[in-house]
DNA sequence: TCAAAAGTGTTCCTGTTACACCCATGA
DNA sequence: TCATGGGTGTAACAGGAACACTTTTGA
């Protein structure tokens, strides 16, 4: 980064896109806008980001402010900086994208916006500013994620049945797996073990939960068929 | 985006770590710091995007100011936004990522600095910034395109023979590659395709020129054995 | 006893790996 | 004629895909 010359009048924002898996449907979080010319349009959280503060950290806390949500998986996404992208300036955004369990999750948003839900992917409301492109840019970080890593760990609760997990892979996949090969596929790769503790309740045969190995992003490949 | 609270005094920049392979070898292009305090040390070129001007068109303008390379295949790698990065203040860097043929590339700088020159990833000099952060960066991203994707053509003349194709994966990997399986399966893929003519030259055999059927990226799964 | 989800193996097929020799040319 | 890189096929193996029935529980 050679050279420093000139002055610049140029902003820097954080969007958060944060997915979860509800219902065997994958949902993002969407805030509603209440002030015009935005009032009835959605958009992904986010905000200016502090003098000091990381865009981690900026993510981190406005994830917070805006809907409640603490402690998910965060990683950088891209950058969008198409000069004309927010109508009150030059403000370029550095995307996080973000993962929670549903379970976890209880949203509470400031009286600044008009509502806060999940929303399923293939259903979008209209979104502000360039929010449509970074939702979908974020989508298929997370498709690829899946393919290659354990990241679904961020997606569940702590102990699960591997049904579950199953139905988390299917929602972000959008297509229906094998039983018998996603279990052996899944258990050959040794991301995750049995508990020994049994689900409970249901007019059906109870399922052993399991747990992921580490809760930690691992290099795994592991595209299930 | 919801929120435009404040102001800030951050400037934005962008730095572009290109790669080429030379001699078998993978090389990165840096730049010779010229002024006090970072005399002696290398960095990736790079500067402060304009007013109006996106981080993709500076990164454009940068390679083609300061090293003299232009038409070169250009992606966004990451933002790399450490408040302590650059000492002069707050400057936050959207790095990009270039990939050229060695042949095209005549290289120049302006007075501003001490020399230009491609460098061994294997042996590179002390960096400035977090530049060494940007390149390793930059490297991890080369392998995961080239073993995804048909970004070899980027970093090919129009016409080569197959061994060149190989040698460019072997480069970029660090490790050798069968000959006749790479062959089978880079045939198999149907990204190159035969021009009927021959290489000149050499005491040996003459080898047949391939080309890349399209000279843009596209998604291949092709991880060579 | 019925409905609903859990759990479990084998066969076939495709794709990956390992491997050695002849060919065409210029010096 | 020799040195140099170009060019080719097959056999063994591993991993992926397709596929159906029994088990356990609560209602």
């Amino acid at each position: 980064m050679p050279s420093h010359p000139s002055s610049q009048d140029i902003k820097v924002a954080t969007d958060a896109v944060i997915f979860t898996v509800r219902d065997g449907k994958l949902c993002v979080l969407l805030i509603g806008m209440k002030k015009e010319p935005l009032a009835g349009l959605w958009a992904v959280p986010g905000g200016l980001i502090g003098e000091e503060e990381t865009t981690k950290a900026c993510a981190t806390r406005i994830l917070r402010e805006q809907t409640g949500i603490a402690d998910v998986y965060l990683e950088q996404l891209a950058t969008f900086d198409d000069p004309a992208r927010d109508p009150y300036g030059r403000v370029i955004s550095v995307a996080y994208f973000a993962l929670t369990p549903s379970e976890r999750v209880e949203l509470r948003t400031t009286e600044k916006y008009a509502d806060v839900r999940w929303w399923p992917v293939a259903k979008l409301p209209k979104l502000a500013y360039d929010h449509k492109g970074i939702v979908a840019t974020a989508l298929t970080r997370l498709r690829n994620r899946l393919a290659y890593t354990n990241i679904a760990w961020s997606l569940l609760p702590a102990e699960f049945p591997l049904s579950r997990l199953q139905e988390t892979y299917e929602a972000i996949l959008g297509r229906e797996l094998d039983k018998r090969n996603f279990r052996k596929k899944i258990l050959e790769t040794g991301i995750v073990e049995a508990t020994g503790r049994m689900t409970a309740g249901g007019a059906h045969r109870p399922a052993e939960l399991h747990r992921f190995k580490k809760r930690a992003l691992a290099y795994v490949e592991m595209l299930p068929g």
